[in-house]
DNA sequence: CTAGGGTTAG
């Protein structure tokens, strides 16, 4: 009886103690009540039994101690519980151990121990996580032995698991196999596929489950958020951001971390700050994802100023460092980056990998290139983006064969990929080495990178600069995939290759695969317009960036400017202008020379002062442009004065092309002698493009004299502009020497050389029609014709009598004249004249200069017909108005 | 069992 009454007490006390001891180990906080806990368990005898060995187990897991766990569990030997065995691949898994954990799975098995249901979702994580596809795919096939595969925690799991190892196709196969698919189903789903970037398939799936009544939780959303933001679905978005707020999770930190990273890939500043500020707890990842969003939307000195209010509230870690660095690297701020960098070291942060790349990368973007290599030699172990990162640094500083000698080390270190490869073609395209190019072409065949759309890009954009345009377009026209920069890449080719025919049927053909134009786009169409004055294409970039807000940014504003001004509209030229907020160097230039091109000296005078007085410096290029303009308008004093300042105050140091406005300046106004004293006192060697410009005005003065002593230099070895020949051809031709024009022709001949044939181009009524030199295959030709001869006619009872030095054959007088009336600007305008409105004005396009025969004869024209006629040749605007011509003849 | 922020290249 009484041995009875005490078993009882000993039992009520035992029960006593180990629920009071279950007690203090769940709520134990720290490591240190944990281990005074177990110290309890072990005085009490209680640490052997199964119950408190696997809790002993899975707490020690929760704070990171698995050396203690595994302790724990190693007191058995051998284990025969499931539940030791459950909680330490648990615990391991939580840890980190992945391997470990698998290992103890794999002796489970030897020693035929039989795993429960609550075995398996740890293992199954385990393998998603150490990226075993081996073991995983064994796995599953025990699941399904046991017969496990309808338990939905073990199926979630395994969802989970195929997501990982990036097998939707089997994610989802699993997943439709479960037959009671709960939320944790459809989020793992969701998440897969959000993870991987299927982002159609992400939203498909959420729409799935919400038609099968599923209600989101925080998990659905922020896997959907990144999807929305990937598709840049911006209605979409808009929606969940109304369902996290009518379900009242905009609590949830990581949804709202969702929204705002969400907002910043639309673009969508304004929204992105309102979450942010709405935000009632932050979080690190709160602060980075808003610093990372400024630098995606290239505002990296607010990034910068972020980044220091947060250091005031808030400690940043690596990533929000790293941030900075990149921000430091893109705006070129060495000094900033040091000051991050030493912020960084003193603070104690140890540098992974990926943060050592991208202080390697901003170094090199900083132009610091020891500083990037110091940070190289010192990292334990580098991958292949170090590499490349620094190999693409040298490449960019220009050092090509420091980038090639670390490509050939780090071969020796490990494979290169073809972001390599890529970097190494870079320098054949810089360098334009076309042999080198051939090369890096074939190692890309022979590794099978040549399929990757990047290394396509490179291609083309190689061949391109090498001036192999048919190589370029080979390459493009076997791509499989094409993207933005492909595109851009092929309109850019066609420019190098000046067909810019060509370039703007690419920009059909891409619009036509539904292809969005870029800035990048528009910067390329935009100088092929102005080059063959595209006025209807130029417009219509004009309303696209209208559109899509790109007319803020200063280069589209620029490029503008110059296609208004080349396309005749000089009043959009000027109201482009006026309406660019900000405005740099180039923006003032391309003002300058548009009213240099039309003539209006005045105005490119008060605009380059204007420019000086809003605090712009002028650049080389600004000093071309307003001596370009002084020249085009007789102002001889202020072209020169502008020369001299040019040296003086700005201390810019004349270029060829100074020189040859200079001596363009001086000739034109019929200072043939001084001009050619200016040559002689050039410090640097002039080059045809400066004896042509005093050529062409020998040539138009009728100073054969100059013209006869200055012709040969004309010859020079490296010069390919068949432009120059011509012109020497032409002054021999006006001086009667026919023998020597014959020579001329045979050495253009010789040399390769295609001289460009003439020809104008006019548009009406939404359709160019071009004209060549004695063109006579066009329907109205006998109209035109028949037209070219009366106004001839009429105008030779006013006075004007043929030049007869600029028809270029050694022909009897009559048929030289046959040969100037077939000039294609004649052509353009009697068929404009035929096909407009009475009154009408007219513009006229041409490749080459108006010769001086044409000059006189559209004069005539302009005041027989009583229409202005404005005719953009190689050179200049020339507006033509009652017999007299905006270039007052200085052309 | 499911969720958020970082690197090179055209």
């Amino acid at each position: 009886m009484k041995t009875a009454k005490l078993g009882i007490l000993r039992e009520r006390t035992e029960e006593l103690l180990r629920s009071s001891l279950s007690k203090a180990l769940s709520s134990a906080a720290n490591p240190k009540q944990l281990h005074n806990v177990h110290s309890l368990l072990i005085t009490s005898g209680l640490e052997r039994s199964a119950f408190f060995a696997g809790k002993l187990i899975s707490k020690y897991a929760q704070f990171k101690d698995p050396i203690s766990s595994l302790s724990v569990f190693h007191h058995f030997s051998p284990a025969t519980n499931v539940y030791q065995w459950n909680s330490i691949i648990r615990a391991l898994t939580h840890c980190g151990l992945f391997s470990k954990a698998l290992e103890l799975y794999s002796t489970m098995r030897d020693i035929q121990l039989k795993p429960d249901k609550y075995t398996f979702p740890s293992v199954i994580n385990a393998c998603a996580a150490a990226g075993d596809f081996q073991i995983g795919r064994v796995v599953h096939n025990h699941v399904l032995e046991i017969g496990f595969e309808f338990d939905s925690y073990i199926g979630n799991a395994l969802v989970d698991m195929y997501a990982r190892f990036g097998d939707l196709i089997k994610a989802r196969n699993v997943f439709e196999e479960i037959p009671h698919k709960d939320i944790v189903s459809w989020n793992s789903l969701i998440s897969g596929y959000s993870a991987n970037a299927y982002w159609e398939e992400a939203l498909e799936v959420y729409y799935q489950a919400r038609m099968a009544g599923l209600n989101p939780d925080p998990f659905t959303i922020s896997s959907l958020l990144p999807a929305c933001g990937g598709l840049l679905a911006i209605k979409e978005g808009e929606m969940v951001h109304g369902l996290v707020e009518k379900l009242g999770i905009d609590a949830d930190i990581i949804v709202s971390n969702g929204l705002l990273s969400m907002y910043f890939k639309f673009g969508r500043l304004l929204d992105a700050r309102r979450v942010f500020n709405g935000m009632v707890v932050k979080d690190t990842v709160s602060w980075n994802t808003l610093i990372c969003g400024y630098c995606q939307m290239e505002l990296f000195k607010e990034s910068i100023e972020l980044f220091m209010e947060m250091v005031r509230r808030f400690r940043p870690d690596l990533l929000t460092i790293t941030a900075v660095l990149r921000a430091c690297g893109l705006l070129q701020d060495l000094e900033f980056g040091n000051f991050v960098h030493d912020y960084m070291i003193r603070s104690g942060f140890e540098c992974d990998i990926t943060a050592s790349n991208i202080i390697i990368d901003m170094y090199a973007k900083c132009g610091d290139l020891l500083a990037s290599r110091n940070v190289f030699d010192r990292m334990k172990c580098r991958d292949s983006v170090s590499w490349n990162t620094l190999i693409n640094g040298y490449i960019q500083s220009g050092s090509y064969g420091e980038g090639v000698k670390l490509f050939k080390w780090m071969k020796m270190d490990l494979r290169p990929d073809f972001i390599t490869y890529v970097a190494l073609l870079s320098i054949s395209t810089r360098s334009a080495d076309m042999k080198l190019g051939k090369e890096i072409h074939c190692d890309l065949v022979k590794l099978a990178f040549d399929t990757d759309l990047v290394v396509c890009n490179a291609l083309v954009d190689m061949y391109a600069k090498c001036g192999k345009i048919d190589d370029s377009l080979m390459v493009f026209e076997n791509m499989k995939v094409r993207d933005i920069v492909t595109w851009n890449t092929v309109i850019a080719a066609c420019v190098q290759a000046e067909d810019c025919i060509l370039g703007l049927r690419m920009v059909t053909h891409m619009k036509n695969e539904e292809f969005m134009p870029d800035m990048a786009t528009l910067l390329g169409i935009l100088p092929i317009c102005s080059a063959i004055a595209a006025k209807r294409q130029g417009k219509e970039v004009h309303a696209y960036t209208f559109k899509f807000g790109f007319l803020l940014a200063v280069p589209i504003g620029n490029a503008l400017i110059e296609m208004y001004s080349k396309c005749g509209n000089l009043t959009y030229s000027v109201r482009v202008f006026e309406h660019m907020k900000t405005k740099d160097v180039v923006t003032w230039t391309a003002l300058i020379s548009a009213y240099g091109l039309h003539g209006e000296g005045k105005n490119a005078l008060r605009t380059f002062e204007e420019m000086i007085a809003a605090g712009i410096i002028p650049d080389h290029v600004a000093f071309v442009a307003i001596i370009y303009a002084c020249s085009h308008s007789g102002f001889v004093e202020e072209g020169l004065a502008y020369f001299d300042l040019m040296k003086k105050d700005y201390n810019i140091e004349p270029r060829l092309e100074h020189y040859a406005c200079v001596v363009d300046l001086l000739s034109r106004s019929g200072q043939l002698s001084k001009a050619e004293e200016f040559i002689k006192s050039m410090p640097l060697k002039p080059d045809a493009s400066i004896w042509g410009a005093l050529l062409s005005a020998c040539r138009a003065s009728g100073d054969l004299k100059i013209a006869e002593r200055i012709s040969q230099n004309i010859f020079q070895p490296g010069s390919h502009d068949p432009g120059y020949y011509v012109l020497a051809a032409n002054v021999y031709a006006a001086l009667g020497r026919w023998d020597d024009v014959r020579m001329i022709r045979k050495s253009i001949k010789a040399r390769g050389l295609k001289k460009d044939p003439g020809c104008s181009w006019i548009e009406i009524r939404k359709r160019v029609y071009a004209f060549r030199t004695e063109d006579k295959f066009f329907k109205q030709y006998e109209k035109v014709n028949n037209l070219l001869g009366i106004l001839t006619n009429l105008m030779a009872k006013e006075g004007y009598a043929a030049d007869l030095q600029y028809a270029l054959h050694d022909v009897e007088e009559d048929e030289k004249r046959g040969l100037l009336y077939g000039h294609s600007e004649r052509l353009a305008i009697v068929f404009g004249l035929l096909n407009t409105e009475p009154g009408t004005p007219l513009q006229i396009f041409k490749n080459l200069r108006v010769c001086g025969d044409c000059h006189t004869w559209t004069k005539y024209v302009s005041k027989i017909v009583k229409r202005e006629i404005l005719v953009r040749d190689a050179n200049r605007f020339h507006k033509f108005q009652d017999g007299t011509c905006s270039c007052g003849d200085h052309w």
